[in-house]
DNA sequence: TCTGGGGTCCTAGGACCC
DNA sequence: TCTGGGGTCCTAGGACCC
């Protein structure tokens, strides 16, 4: 049995619009909200502030709408430069604490305060924290404290703003159990719509139903869900999980549903580039893409193709995208479209992958037949004479793709 | 209430290999 | 000769979160 932890989950209350009362206390005690062009349809409320939710606004509404709701109502253009500064102010903060923080978006993170807690009671530094938030940025926050991450993070939710809020185990039966299932994290629409269809109405009911039945329902979600009703929950915090991406991809809304292929290509030349960029920045590449349809109706389509070799350049990009819309698009009109690459590794790595392969040096260290072995043992026994044939100083590589396990395996 | 854009994780069937 | 079971990878779609 592992010890008991102490984990906090911090949660910045309306942060977008925090941030911009912070830095024009004008706007402070105004109803504001962060918002695209409200001139274009695809402009809704991404943050409102409290005095704005007073008056009915919420995020992803529609800004026409917001308006006319609340015809007073300020609105602001995100403005993300800011508010990555304020979010790393932010966790500034909090790693003076501890490094045990594992950020999860730009306004929220979790903290092991397990070791500090020996030192200090937990809720006086959880109290610290959030007045050095408040006082030195000028920032609201709420803090839940709970012995793992999935109670700590429905601590924080329990009182906003500026809220303290403590969940032991033991709180469950009380505190979680009577609310409806959709209050719970990882519980959406969908997944209340058929844990209610087959009675389940409340968190407690949730907790209480038999694993089978559940698994049976929901799979291992199911199953996942209902040991969070129970208040288990083992994941760790994890520091590293940040720079672990798995995926960049962008995507947009068009003014119109589109269906001239020439403006669509358009659409797919400026997306890659965004994609090109941001891969470009993480000093990333990978070796799925795969593009998204949405149509009039919300319908979504994707296909995806995965290489031998990750990718990263724009025209690469480009060309495998739009290969893609041309085998997945039926004519109808587009409403939205997008770029994913996925599988992603960072590019130093990939050409690690590629120049431990050259044959000619990987020859020269291993004895040969056993190599053949190997890779015929993993890649069937063409592959190799494939290679040979290209060329024996040829990298392998450059027409196979091995995985990183793979290749810890020649090592041994 | 009628929905933007960034992600992650899961599932299920098929291909392919041993 | 046409037959099992296990495992991995790929693809398409769905659910969820901020």
């Amino acid at each position: 049995m592992s010890k008991a932890r102490i984990i906090f989950h911090v949660d910045m209350n309306s942060f977008y619009a925090s941030v911009e009362q912070s830095y024009n206390p004008e706007l402070k005690g105004k109803a504001i909200a962060i918002a695209g062009n409200p001139k274009e349809r695809r402009g809704i409320i991404v943050t409102s502030s409290y005095e704005a939710r007073a008056k009915g606004i919420y995020t992803t509404m529609n800004v026409g709408e917001a308006l006319r709701k609340c015809p007073e109502l300020i609105l602001l253009p995100p403005d993300f430069p800011k508010y990555r500064q304020a979010s790393k102010a932010m966790f500034t903060i909090l790693r003076s604490y501890t490094e045990l923080i594992e950020p999860v978006s730009i306004d929220e993170g979790y903290m092991d305060i397990t070791e500090l807690s020996k030192e200090r009671h937990p809720l006086d530094i959880a109290k610290e924290i959030q007045l050095r938030i408040f006082n030195e940025l000028d920032l609201p926050c709420s803090i839940g404290i709970a012995p793992n991450k999935f109670l700590a993070k429905t601590a924080s939710d329990m009182e906003k703003p500026m809220g303290i809020t403590v969940l032991r185990k033991r709180d469950v039966p009380s505190k979680l159990w009577p609310l409806p299932v959709i209050e719970m994290h990882g519980v959406g629409e969908s997944t209340a719509k058929k844990l209610n269809s087959i009675n389940i109405k409340t968190i407690g009911d949730l907790a209480k139903i038999e694993e089978s039945v559940i698994r049976q329902q929901l799979g291992k979600n199911g199953v996942r869900l209902r040991a969070r009703a129970n208040g288990e929950d083992s994941r760790i915090v994890d520091p590293e999980a940040i720079y672990e991406t798995k995926s960049v991809g962008n995507s947009t809304t068009l003014p119109f549903d589109e269906t001239d292929i020439k403006e669509l290509e358009k659409i797919f030349e400026m997306l890659a580039g965004k994609v090109a960029e941001r891969l470009e920045v993480k000093n990333l590449c990978g070796s799925t893409i795969s593009i998204q349809i949405r149509d009039a109706n919300w319908n979504n389509h994707s296909k995806s193709k995965t290489f031998q070799n990750p990718i990263y350049q724009k025209e690469d990009i480009f060309e495998e995208a739009f290969n893609l819309f041309h085998k997945a698009w039926n004519g109808e009109p587009v409403r939205l479209l997008g770029i994913t690459v996925s599988n992603v590794i960072d590019r130093k790595q990939s050409v690690q992958q590629l120049s431990i392969f050259n044959f000619e040096e990987y020859a020269k260290q291993e004895p040969i037949y056993e190599l053949i072995d190997e890779m015929e043992r993993k890649f069937g026994k063409g592959i190799l004479k494939k290679g040979v044939e290209m060329g024996k100083k040829q990298s392998f590589a450059s027409k196979t793709s091995f995985s990183k396990d793979f290749l810890e395996d020649l090592k041994e």
